[in-house]
DNA sequence: CGAACGCTTGAGAAGTATCAATACAAGTGG
DNA sequence: CCACTTGTATTGATACTTCTCAAGCGTTCG
């Protein structure tokens, strides 16, 4: 789907250990590295905690780091000239960040809550993944799979109503938290932003689905799904929408 | 940007030699394999042409190939499920089409114009893949292109007027062809798909360009920029649009 | 010539953005 | 504790953009 979700809501304390407690987690770049290997690679990084709200990757700057996220939750985030901002989807752990050539990113990621990175310089990650081929496999993979998401997104962009792309994203939310009672992981404007809407048409669009009944929101950041496949009707059955 | 254009109007005609001659290219798969591995790869595919309108791969299948193009265009396109069509892009020679994990395709690739392409069983190219790193490099780095331009025409999609996605369509041709006189690449019916918008609007946009002098339409696949400097504010400038 | 196709143009409908007012919760400082 | 500010969400009225439906035009091709 859009947005990659917290494995789990806490991570290892940040120290010179943390990577042999941290590399239990499938789906990181480091996944497929042997104990040895992992070591180097940690030796080569440092790990760091990014507050909420705080930048990591500046839409424009060639970077000088790479950015591996083990866990929290990040947007990506490109602005228009005049300042019309887009959210190119979001990511959280496992995620890469960081162009491996040397030209500008496209986007700024921003953390949208308490994060946990790996910060590499980009020329030393460049020669370990080199001598380490594991590391390109796995980052092919993941730049695959982002692709997919991307396109899926784009034929949301492209032919989706508003609607659409809210019931879409209220979807997203609910994987993301089993359960009944689900909560908003984004603000009604970091909705607008990623739907391409304004923030008065997301509020009025779930207005129309709380009325219709499809959904309750008993909280202003909380809310239940009640008629699933009505939202799922209304969100329509993109291709590859349906269970992994 | 957008799409990939044609490196060379001409290809090398379909042959068991024809590697030797389209290896030279730059930007292929095989750019990076020597001379003997070449043959080997060769020897797993096959060479086929296709015609315009034909589709290499289907959206919703598992590919049991995967698609090398070496001449030609092709677009990218995902539907949904009440027949909407979208463009997700357009990819030409050097592109690499077919996922390697099973999952299904996320779009259909149809020929826009005559192409040339090599077939591999998908199996055999990843165990290949698997002996031969250079292709993974290879790889990762169209995908991370990719990514780049989905995600800048995510940014489009979503916060671009009409005519923003029209100006950007027309700089895109335009950069394809040098020259004073440029071809429109796609019919008004594909831009349309490509721009997420329709027919007429995209008919009409052109109509207002026309009016305001920015460009001119000679003949009805034919335009010429005459004010390129209001054509690229109305584009806007987006990020990365400059010259790579 | 007539049919088919792609493109253009028009009028009205639908959807979304914009501008503006209000509500509500959480701070902040007196 | 209260008044005040700030940030976020909701709701309303209106304007604007784009879509939809429909007609007309030009070209190509049988």
């Amino acid at each position: 789907m859009i947005t990659q979700h917290h494995l789990a809501p806490s991570f290892p304390a940040a120290g010179l250990a943390a990577c042999e407690d941290c590399a239990l987690r499938t789906g990181t770049i480091c996944a497929r590295l042997d104990r040895s290997d992992r070591a180097a690679l940690h030796r080569l990084g440092r790990r760091r905690t990014i507050a909420k709200g705080q930048t990591v990757v500046w839409q424009g700057e060639a970077p000088s780091q790479v950015v591996n996220v083990v866990g929290g939750l990040f947007k990506l985030t490109a602005s228009t000239s005049d300042g019309r901002e887009q959210i190119l989807g979001t990511v959280g752990p496992g995620a890469f960040i960081g162009r491996i050539d040397g030209r500008a990113n496209a986007f700024s990621a921003v953390a949208l809550a308490p994060a946990e990175v790996c910060l590499f310089p980009r020329e030393t990650f460049i020669a370990f993944a080199a001598d380490h081929p594991e590391i390109g496999a796995e980052m092919l993979e993941r730049a695959l799979q982002d692709l997919d998401r991307a396109r899926r997104w784009l034929l949301m962009l492209g032919r989706g109503s508003a609607i659409e792309r809210v019931a879409a994203l209220l979807l997203d939310f609910a994987e993301a938290s089993p359960g009944q009672r689900h909560t908003f992981a984004l603000s009604r404007g970091q909705m607008a932003d990623l739907a391409g809407l304004t923030i008065e048409t997301v509020s009025r669009r779930l207005g129309k689905l709380k009325r219709a009944g499809v959904i309750a929101v008993p909280e202003r950041d909380l809310f239940e799904i009640r008629d699933a496949d009505t939202l799922r009707a209304i969100a329509g059955e993109m291709p590859g929408n349906g269970p992994h």
